[in-house]
DNA sequence: CTACATGCAAATGCTTTGCAACCTA
DNA sequence: TAGGTTGCAAAGCATTTGCATGTAG
C-alpha cells in the first residue's frame, strides 16, 4: 500500500479499508459505519467519512459515480461498471469490459474536453423480480 | 400536453414547465426556482420541487440520472446522454445516439433483470479548460 | 514531540413534508 | 364546491466541519 509520507496507517483507517475490501455489495458509508462498529464501536461516523475520503484519493478504493441519493464505495479501485436495481438499490458489478472507445464518437462534436464517462444499468435483482412476479399473477 | 383527470395546470406548474423548455442548461430545481420567481416572486421552493416531481411523472420533463449532488431536469423528455463539466457543473447534451445495443451483452451473464442504463461523460467545458491552460503555462 | 487523526456535536445543503389557506375544474 | 395545489416553516437525511483531545511515526 502506497502512503504518502504525511498519511498515518490508523486503525480506524485499516479496519475500514479492510470491511470495503472483504465484501462486493458496494456498501454506502452508514453501511462501512455499522460494520466497522463491531471491531471499533467507539468509531465515529465522521471518521467513517474522512476516510473514505482519504482511500480514495490514496487510489486504495473508488467512490461510485452512480445516480443513487447515497453514494457508494468500492474496494476494487479499477474501472469497471455496475448494474443497480431500481427496487432495493442493491448494486453488483456489470459483467462487461470497460468502453474505451466510447469516447471516441465525441471528439470533434462536443466543445468539451473529454476526461471520461460513466455508465450504469438498471434493473430488478433476482429478489425484486420474483417478488414483482408474484404480485403480479396475485391479481 | 397531456394531463390526466386529477391534475391541475396552475400558473406556477406552467410557468416552471415554460423555463425548463426555454433553457438547454439542464438546470437543477434552485436554477428553476430563482428563474421562475421573476414571474411569480411569491412562489416557494417546495412549490418547485412539487411541480418537478409532477412533471416528470406526465413524462413532460426528465430527471437526469447523473452522478452529482443535486438533481438535475430537462424540457426533453426524450432518452440521450450528457456531458458534464467536472470542474463548474455545466451540462450538455452529448452528441451521440442512444447505444440500444448495449444491453444486450449483458443477457445470460448478470442475474439481474435489465431495465436500462445511463451514461454519463466527464470532461472540461471550454471556460474551464482554458482557466486550466492559463494557470499552467503560468508556473 | 508534532502534526495528522479522532470523537463528538453542531452545522450544512438539498429535498421532503405537514398544514391551513387557496384556487382550478 | 370538492379536492388538488400552494406558501410557509419545520423536518429529514446524507454529508461536512470545528474543536479539543488522542496518537502514529
Amino acid at each position: 500500500m502506497e502512503f504518502d509520507k504525511k498519511t498515518r496507517m490508523t486503525r480506524q483507517r485499516q479496519v475500514i479499508l479492510e470491511e470495503i475490501r472483504r465484501t462486493n455489495k458496494h456498501p454506502a458509508a452508514d453501511e462501512i459505519y455499522e460494520r466497522v462498529r463491531k471491531q471499533l464501536p467507539r468509531i465515529s461516523l465522521g471518521t467513517v467519512y474522512r476516510n473514505l475520503d482519504v482511500l480514495c484519493e490514496l487510489g486504495e478504493i473508488q467512490r461510485l459515480e452512480l445516480s443513487g441519493a447515497m453514494k457508494r464505495y468500492d474496494g476494487n479501485p479499477k474501472k469497471h461498471y455496475h448494474i443497480r436495481c431500481v427496487c432495493c438499490d442493491r448494486v453488483d458489478d456489470a459483467p462487461i469490459a470497460p468502453l474505451n472507445k466510447l469516447e471516441d464518437d465525441l471528439y470533434g462534436t462536443t466543445v468539451f474536453e473529454i476526461i471520461g464517462h460513466n455508465l450504469e444499468f438498471t434493473g430488478l435483482c433476482p429478489q425484486c423480480s420474483r417478488q414483482r412476479n408474484q404480485r403480479q399473477t396475485a391479481r
